[in-house]
DNA sequence: GGAAGATGCGCAATAATCTTTCGTGCTTGC
DNA sequence: GCAAGCACGAAAGATTATTGCGCATCTTCC
């Protein structure tokens, strides 16, 4: 943890840049009260301390014609550290799976897929994930609608967080 | 589903602002082969036809002091339309769940939450989560580590797709 | 066929922004 | 109290964004 090292206006950058991450340098400087060159300075130190780990569009998946979303349970039959990885890269070299989280409980995985119909996501579920090595179960969940997406973290809490123990 | 308006030179441009969403319209203009008025009409437009819903910093949760992520599966009592919508919208209102999505299944949402630390989950576990009214039942699972967090969807996918139906 | 309209490109010019340089003031530590 | 280290902001030049316009291509409708 890093953050006690950032004062309040690169948590003021890091949370506006959160919610548009093409504002211009100067807007952004307006908006946190310091001119533009400090505050291009703080944002290429933010960079490169790797707070800030890049920038990415949001694009509309479903009208992109990605119009399921499955989340997948997985359980291995062996949790040793090398059938982790083993599993774990298997999942980066999957593209319909975009996120993979190793949880605590029974469940050893959960994967969040995208696929443009069901039978693309039934293929890669019975033709890849089943047939992974060492994959013992698997229960998928299809997202019905999505209720709230969004993404990073919640600055209000951490400003909470920082007044509270300064 | 639009992307069918879409030609290849649009497709890649959603490609590359998701991989670099602050890359300059003049990069881009490049990489996509033509050149920079006409890169920056379709960007516009792809932004006001909603396929680019926004632009965002990643940022590294964890250095900024959200040291837990935690997936929760949560059943409702009644599953009335009603019950469902007044759900999600507690879910909004929650800062740290940062994602709600409403599952078939067994299970009627799985919330993605972020928290500074363990007791503060536990804190909202259960003076928020299940106090709330037609809260059935709450698994939680710990994110142990992160394997793979890539946002959006697979271009490579739907090229392959693409070249399919032309 | 062939002309009218629509669409989309690229060039050129201007406006805005980015980025570096440099001088100043403020804290820090001795 | 004073030097060293920081971070800021003004100014200037380089880069980028944005607009206007002419041209080519492609449809569409005689």
């Amino acid at each position: 943890m890093v953050a006690t090292r950032l004062d309040e206006i690169d948590r003021m950058i890091l949370a506006e840049l959160q919610a548009d991450g093409r504002m211009t340098n100067v807007e952004l400087a307006k908006r946190v009260g310091i001119s533009a060159p400090p505050c291009l300075r703080r944002v290429r130190t933010l960079e490169e301390s790797g707070l800030i780990r890049g920038y990415h569009a949001e694009v509309n998946s479903r009208e992109l014609g990605f119009e399921v979303q499955v989340f997948a349970m997985v359980g291995l039959e062996s949790q040793a550290e090398a059938e982790l990885s083993a599993f774990e890269e298997r999942c980066r070299e999957w593209p319909l799976v975009r996120e993979c989280h190793m949880l605590n409980g029974e469940v050893d995985f959960i994967l969040k897929c995208v696929a443009p119909d069901l039978s693309s996501f039934q293929q890669f579920l019975t033709g890849e994930l089943l047939t992974t090595p060492n994959v013992a179960s698997v229960k998928t969940s299809l997202v019905i609608r999505g209720a709230k997406d969004e993404p990073g973290v919640p600055f209000d809490v951490l400003e909470e967080r920082m007044s509270r123990t300064a």
